[in-house]
DNA sequence: AAGGTGACTAACA
DNA sequence: ATGTTAGCCACCT
């Protein structure tokens, strides 16, 4: 299986109302340091995989989209639709690691 | 086949 | 404490 597919897989598996980082996506994958994969197999293939792309961010709780099809307020919208608290300064959203952390049991 | 790129991180200045 | 620079790994040209 592809990188990427693991990253999509491992996507759905993040819980409604919680978050992950690209850096935590990666260690699970037994890839630490492949966290820029991570982005980049969501940007490729998260809509088309029914992902839940939103749930994942940067690791500092920031939405750090840089892509304009993938709009960081869209992003933030969902992400509070789902009960999780962003918080928007300066144009830019964050949102909450100490609460809305996903941390999987092993 | 080789080099460039990216929804990242962490280390430095 | 904020701003830059350098590694990272797999995909694309």
């Amino acid at each position: 299986m592809n990188f990427y597919q693991k990253v999509l897989k491992l996507t759905k598996k993040i819980p409604k109302g919680k978050v992950a980082t690209y850096g935590q996506i990666a260690s699970m994958i037994s890839t630490p340091r492949a966290a820029r994969l991570v982005g980049w197999a969501l940007h490729t293939g998260a809509n088309k995989h029914h992902a839940p792309w939103q749930r994942v961010i940067n690791s500092q709780g920031m939405i750090s989209t840089t892509c304009l099809d993938h709009p960081k307020e869209l992003q933030a919208f969902l992400l509070k639709k789902e009960g999780v608290k962003v918080k928007e300064n300066q144009g830019n959203y964050f949102i909450d690691l100490k609460k809305f952390l996903w941390q999987p049991k092993k």
